[in-house]
DNA sequence: CAGCTTCCATACGGCAGAGTATGGGGTTAC
DNA sequence: GTAACCCCATACTCTGCCGTATGGAAGCTG
């Protein structure tokens, strides 16, 4: 049952930080304090321990940081091949995509927090393979709905700004939270206006072809 | 022919810097790097002065941000209230906020830059009571077009997070620029969906209603 | 037990920026 | 002319963080 390569110390009261710790607890001070907040003094006082630690682990901030967003792409790529894998009609893979925006995860918190530093020399490349990559998922379910190929890269890339734009709403506090129902009604008009409408439209080509 | 009263250094070669120079150097800095990067000393060497004079001019960091927010928001409720006095049908008006997202001016992008810090002591009531009185506007354009109370907030919601997304994805650099033809076509693309749509469904209901 | 490795604590030097103190040049007022 | 005021330069302290150097405790290894 051994974990790591490094959780030998086993009788100690605390059980040696890994390089994985630390990347976590930085991807989660991003999601709350932003990327330019991510420092190796504050992430050590946050993790109750001193730099020492950090950089027998890590060359330095870059190096944590890299690490960390590396770590925060493969898991978002992850999810995103598990969406695809899962066979469900284009109809509701988007709409699990527009539902899935409410659940306030860690994933979106740091997705927010990488659209706040988006010229940084690290995040900038991170993030914009992240975002190319969703908004092809979003244009392929468009294409299989019916739409040609310029009218769902369009439609997908609509989807999405209405997305990254909710998000930061709702970090203003100025949106309904997922528990009131007001928000299930925003959501319902949000599929309502831009997928059922592309659904419709589709399948009144089909009909002008037969 | 006297400006202010601080220009009356009329003889040497520079003018006297003005409250007002610093704020909106202040306001361009933040446009270009972020709020975090507004700092006394840089503001200073960006305009080749030192900071014995900002200190005279302002009590600090905090000072300097609050007067230049407080500057920005006023040009843009100023903005707002030349937009609504203009006689324009509500589909003009509609289609006009879509089509000035295009155009990079400083005040989008200094609303981008706000949009990073939502959570600033200084910057998160500021940049609510902007987004609050745009969308409020936008629902009232709507409501105008005939639709009801809530499905206007819902639509106004709605397109102001693409506006907001499309801000977004501007900053990194993964959507059309505005001189590009397949820009058009995209900003025809969200009027189509989100404006003449919502037209016509008012128009049905107009219908109905005979 | 001696020796090596792993992981962390402590201490130090260095830098960048905030805010303060003080003086000085230029302009206006009388 | 001189006194007062406006605006800015210079020099200073203080704080927070980075990165490094070094030692030391704990565990495995023979």
């Amino acid at each position: 049952m051994k974990k790591t390569a490094s959780a030998k110390r086993a009788s100690s009261d605390r059980p040696s930080l890994t390089p994985a710790d630390w990347e976590q607890a930085a991807l989660e001070l991003m999601a709350e304090k932003g990327v330019s907040a991510l420092g190796v003094e504050p992430l050590a006082r946050r993790l109750a321990i001193t730099k020492g630690s950090f950089y027998w682990h890590f060359s330095g901030r870059d190096d944590l940081l890299a690490r960390a967003l590396a770590r925060w792409e493969n898991q978002d790529r992850y999810h995103l091949k598990l969406a695809l894998s899962a066979d469900m009609q284009p109809v509701e893979r988007l709409s699990q995509f527009v539902w899935r925006t409410s659940r306030q995860t860690l994933t979106h918190r740091i997705y927010l927090a990488l659209c706040a530093s988006p010229r940084d020399a690290l995040v900038g490349p991170v993030l914009r393979r992240v975002t190319s990559r969703r908004i092809k998922y979003l244009s392929a379910a468009f294409r299989e709905l019916g739409l040609k190929t310029s009218s769902a890269r369009q439609r997908a890339n609509l989807v999405y700004s209405s997305y990254v734009g909710y998000l930061q709403l709702q970090a203003q506090g100025l949106v309904p939270d997922r528990d009131e129902p007001a928000f299930n009604d925003y959501v319902e008009h949000v599929i309502e206006t831009l997928v059922d409408v592309a659904r419709r439209a589709a399948e009144l080509g089909e009909q002008h072809q037969h």
